[in-house]
DNA sequence: GTCTATATTACGATAGAC
DNA sequence: GTCTATCGTAATATAGAC
C-alpha cells in the first residue's frame, strides 16, 4: 500500500533525533537551533513539530533513550559470575558500549544543565541507577573479600569516570584496538580494587 | 586622589569575570546573555564592552586563566622527591585545586566546543601541558621500577579523568573531609599503577 | 566609564494552504 | 506531513550623550 504522498512519518522521527543529536553534541543544545535540525534533515523548521512538542522534549528524549539502552544492555550482558569476572564484564561493557554512541554518551552527560527541574530529576535517577549496578558488584566483592575499597560508592563514581574518559581520546582505526583499550583499563581497574 | 566620577574599572573588570564564570558555570556560555551578566554586575549591558572585546574572547580569558593557573600552581607545588612521592603529592593537589575552583574546572572542560578554532588550539595545548606533567611522574616510577603501567600517556589521562570526577560529587561540609577525599583517590591511584 | 537607544540578525513556535 | 509566512521576542554589538 502507498502511502499518502508526502507522509514520511516513519522515517523523518528518526532522522530528527539522529541530527539533534549530532548537532547537540558538536555545537550544544542552547547553540543548536531549530532551523539547523530541519536544514540537517532536509524539511523546514515548522515540520519538526510533528515530531517533538518542541525542543526540550526532543533533548530530553534522546537523553532517556541513551540511558534506558545504556541498563538495558548491562541487565541483558551481566554475567551470573563471581565479583572479579563481573567487573571485567563490566569494565569491557562500559567501554565498548560508550566508545561506540559517543554522541549519546556526551550529551547525557554535557546537557543535565539545559534540562528543566522534572526532566533532570528523571535523567539523574538513570544515573544513579548505573551507578548503583557498579557499587552492587564492589560490595559483592568485598564480602567474598577479593576487592578493597572503604567507599563502595564513591568508588564506583570514580571507576565509571575513569572508563567514560576513554571517549575523550578513543578514536576507531587508532594506534590501540578496542580490545587492546579494554585491556589497559581492565589493568588498572582489576589493581585499583585490589586487596 | 579621587577617581573620576564613574569611575571603577579596576573593581569592574573582576567582577566581570567572574558573574560570566559563575553563569557559564550553571547554564553554559550560549545560553547566557550579555544582559544576563551585565544585571548580574548591575551594569548596563554596553557598559561590558569596555572590558571584553565580544564575549567569545571573555570565555576564551577565563579558561586560559584558569589552566595557567593550574600550571602554575602545580609547579610551585611539586615535591623534588621520588616517584611515588610525587605522585601522591599531585593526586591531593589534583584534588585540592580541582574543588576549590569548580566553576572555572567545569567550564574549561565543557565550554571547548564553545571556542573558536585559534582559541581552542591554545587551550588544548595548555591541557595537554598539564596531562603531562602526570606522564612524566608516571614514567619516572617506571623508570625506578616501582610503577607499572604499559601505557604512560593513557594512564596519565585516566587518573585525571578519575581524580577530576570528584567534582561531580564532592560539597564541602559534607559527609566526607577533603583529607578523607584525598585519601580514598590516592589509595586507588596507588594500586592502580602499583606493580 | 556608564548610560540610553538602536541597528541588525536570529530565535522558538504557530497558522493556514496544499 | 510539509510548506510558506509570520508573530513576538531576544540576541550581540555599536553609536553617541553625559
Amino acid at each position: 500500500m502507498a502511502r499518502t504522498q508526502g507522509s514520511h512519518s516513519d522515517i523523518t522521527g528518526p532522522r530528527v533525533r539522529e541530527a539533534a543529536l549530532w548537532l547537540f553534541a558538536r555545537q550544544g543544545y542552547a547553540a543548536v537551533s531549530m532551523r539547523q535540525i530541519a536544514a540537517e534533515v532536509g524539511v523546514q523548521a515548522g515540520a519538526l513539530y510533528n515530531y517533538t512538542p518542541d525542543k526540550q522534549t526532543l533533548l530530553f528524549d534522546l537523553m532517556r533513550a541513551h540511558l534506558e539502552d545504556l541498563l538495558a544492555a548491562w541487565d541483558a550482558a551481566a554475567p551470573d559470575a563471581s565479583a572479579r569476572d563481573t567487573l571485567e564484564a563490566f569494565t569491557r561493557f562500559h567501554i565498548r558500549f560508550n566508545t561506540s554512541r559517543a554522541d549519546a554518551v556526551f550529551v547525557s552527560y554535557m546537557e543535565l544543565r539545559s534540562l528543566e527541574p522534572a526532566n533532570f530529576a528523571v535523567i539523574e535517577g538513570l544515573r544513579r541507577d548505573y551507578e548503583t549496578r557498579l557499587e552492587t558488584i564492589l560490595r559483592q566483592g568485598l564480602a567474598e573479600g577479593v576487592f578493597a575499597v572503604s567507599e563502595p560508592r564513591i568508588a564506583a563514581m570514580a571507576l565509571i569516570a575513569m572508563l567514560t574518559g576513554v571517549n575523550t581520546w578513543f578514536r576507531a582505526g587508532g594506534r590501540l584496538s578496542l580490545a587492546q583499550v579494554e585491556a589497559l583499563y581492565w589493568d588498572m581497574v582489576r589493581k585499583a580494587v585490589a586487596v
